[in-house]
Formats: C-alpha cells, structure tokens, sequence
DNA sequence: CAAGTTATCAAGTGATCTATTGAATAGCAA
DNA sequence: TTGCTATTCAATAGATCACTTGATAACTTG
C-alpha cells in the first residue's frame, strides 16, 4: 500500500480516460453523441470517417467508459454514457476556448461572423409572452430525440424552403448543437437575409438540458 | 465558414487540451501543483522523475493552457492556470473513478483499508464545538501554501513523534491532498495504533477550498 | 438458405509520443 | 570572471497510436 508502483498504476489508469479525449476524432464523435445516440454508420456518415475507423474510435471511448453500446437488430447504437460524461466533455471544451487562442481563433473562422445572441432567461420570459419563435435548426433526429420546450423543428438545409411557415411578425431565436456550432450562426444570417429579425440563443440543446430546463424527449435518452 | 477543413482544425485544436490530459505523468503534475505552486525541481523530486522529462512534461501543459510559468531568480516556478483547470481535473478524476472499474481497484490498493470518514458539515460543526482536532497531514510546504481554517501542520512522517502535541481527549480528523491521497487513511491508521479515535475528512484541500469553505492562505496561490 | 447490411477484426505503415542522454543556457554568488 | 544550480534544448530509440485495406462475423429480410 502507499508504494510509488502503486502510485504509478492509478494514474496509469486515470490516464485512460484522458487518452479518450486525446483525438480530435473522438472529440468530434463525443460531440455528436452529445446530441442524440446514434450507431456506427450515421457516426461514420456525419463525421465524415470510414465506418472501420468510427467503430475503433467508439470502441476506445467505450474502453475509457464514455460510451455505452446497445445492440439494435444489425446495428449497434452508440450514447454517452451520463450526464457526468457530458458535462465533463462541455467543461473541457469550454476550457479549452477560455485558455487556448488557438481554439479561440479556429471557432471565429468555422462559426463565420459573429451574430446577435439572446441568454436562456430572457428567451424563457420573451417566448412566454408570445413575442418570439423558437426555432431547432439541427438535423431532425436530434430534434426528436431531445429539444428544448417550444421549440419547431427547422433543420437548417430546409429553412429558406420553408420560411414561409415563421410568422413575420415575431423575432426568431435560432439554437443548435451549441455555442461551437455552426448551425445557428448560419441560420440567423440566413432569415436575415429573408427580412427576419432573427438572433441565436447562447447555449445549444446539450447544455440547456444539463442545466435542468424544460424539455421534450421523443424517445429515450 | 462551416466547411469540413474548419471543422477539423476547430476538434484538432481542443484536442490540445485533451492531449494535455493522457499522460499519466503529466496527470501526477496536476495533481500535485492542485496543492501549491511549485518549482520544476520540487516537482521533479517529489514525483520521482528526472528533471529534464519533468520540464518536458510541464512545457506540454503550458502549451496546453493548463499551467503557468513564472521566473524565480534562478527556478522556475510552475502553477495550475486557475480554477477551472483545476476543476476540469477534479471533474476528470471522479469520471475516472466512477466509470472504470480499473481505477477504483487501483485506487483501493494504493489507499489500503478503508478507514472511516467524515463530511464536510459535520467536520464544520464539531469543530465549532471543540471536541475534534483538525490536522493537515500534507508536507508542510502545501500545508503553508494554503490550508483549511484551524488546522494544525503535522505532516505524516513526523506524526508518530508528535502524538504527544495532540489532546488525548478529543477526536483527530485528518485530511490530505483529496480522496485518492494515501497520506490521510495512513495517518488515521497511525493514530488508532497510538490509541487515538480517529477519522479523515472525506475531501482534500482543493475541494474545500474549491467549494469556497473557509480557508487560509500564508503565500500567494 | 442466400443476399445484403452493419459492425468488427487483423495486419501493416506512417506518424506521434515518451523517456533518456548529454550538451547548452540563464541566473546567482564568490 | 569562474563556478554552481536550475532549467531547457536536441537527438534518439522504443513504444504507442491513427488510419487504411481487406476479410470476417452478426443479424435481417426475401
């Protein structure tokens, strides 16, 4: 007991779990089963890796405990393995933004042009009062599996077809997958651009769920 | 804006600071630098390695955000970058402790027996009573570097000769660097062999100071 | 059962990471 | 300046990791 060999195993072991968050392709699959669970094909499919690399970067996380694994008839669904382990990856990131410029940088060339933002309190006290609409511009299986209380599903590759369904009187409120997504940012300039008033909420579905707001799930988490 | 090449770079640029985190050497610097500043010497020595794989090691954090550097006259002095680095760790471990089996196994066998233990609240309010003695049994320099309110310095090797400073009428608590540090459960082991009634406080110093409980800091953190 | 999907395995190559060694540099003190 | 200590640099060998390719296994459906 108290040895340094011992001493050195339980780092060693700790150790594994960063190792986890040690490739930017794990991070990306994190960050997308941060979102709704998904199986190795539409992982390989959005992340743009071949599915045989996709299933060794899961396997990995699911060595470090990340992920658990459920057998779905001929696939295999992957999800995080708790809220633990999301917040752990949303303290990370949110690190990493506050202590590297080079995070900072890279997530002002991918988001584009800065766009107005509104907080969780006021979208809350302006949807009750019926002057906002709220509008999810992720892809629609993530809307279905989780999304915040009121909000419309508007995946953004549909929205200029379909901006005729958003009253023109109200301010739309456009969230996403979270403050480093791309898609609220892109949506906003987008209904600006077809004459909307239109602002992106701060945080994305992720994090308002953590922070134990109201929310709708379509199926299990 | 949004495309694939940006997307990587934004992932390859938090994976910096997940990189920063799967070393188990470099996991044992932030631990320790979680208790006090220290030099590239100091550190060196206490965890057992060579000075230049040290300085290696602490240069990797620095590039990763996760340390600071100040000049001493002729040392340099290493520091964790600020509390959230330093709760982005505590967050790390107790993930790592409670999704693998492997570090909860090593974790046993490197703290030996359980030993009984105490919370914070109760800690609080029997201490405001009088009838328990608080002792931080770290090295003196972490014990100077700061320290939780009304606790008094016997580092453990020194502990068997110093019995005889500790009232015989009251209940030691003891406490350490955190709840995967041997020192405590080996002090409150001592002090049964000498007669004592004895317990470690279930947290460390960096999670009471963390949690904003009263505390006293002799140098500059 | 046969065909088709989905996921995993196995092997190999290039790249990256780790720890060591020995030399170089920076500051301090005599 | 000369010596001394603390730190960093540079080069290297060994280990580990990432991604590819091609084959295999698990399951579903016709």
């Amino acid at each position: 007991m108290g040895s340094r060999k011992e001493k050195d195993a339980l780092f060693e072991a700790i150790a594994v779990m960063g190792k986890a968050f040690a490739s930017p392709r794990r991070l990306e699959l994190v960050d997308l089963l941060a979102q709704a669970p998904r199986t190795v094909d539409e992982l390989a499919r959005t992340s743009g890796q071949s599915a045989a690399n996709t299933s060794q970067h899961l396997q990995a996380l699911h060595a470090a405990g990340i992920v658990t694994r459920t057998r779905e008839g001929t696939s295999v669904r992957y999800a995080l393995a708790g809220d633990e382990v999301l917040s752990l990856w949303l303290a990370l990131r949110e690190v990493s933004v506050a202590r590297l410029a080079e995070v900072e940088r890279a997530a002002r060339e991918y988001l584009g042009g800065d766009v107005d933002a509104i907080g969780r309190d006021e979208l809350v006290a302006r949807m009750r009062s019926g002057d906002v609409v709220l509008v999810d511009v992720r892809p629609s299986e993530e809307f279905e599996a989780g999304h915040i209380e009121g909000a419309r599903s508007i995946p953004l590759e549909e929205l200029e077809g379909r901006l005729g369904e958003l009253p023109a009187d109200r301010e739309v409120v456009a969230y996403c997958r979270g403050p480093l997504c791309a898609f609220a940012p892109e949506a906003v300039r987008r209904l600006r651009a077809g004459g909307r008033d239109a602002r992106r909420l701060e945080e994305g579905w992720p994090e308002w769920r953590l922070a134990g707001r109201p929310a709708e799930h379509t199926r299990a988490a």
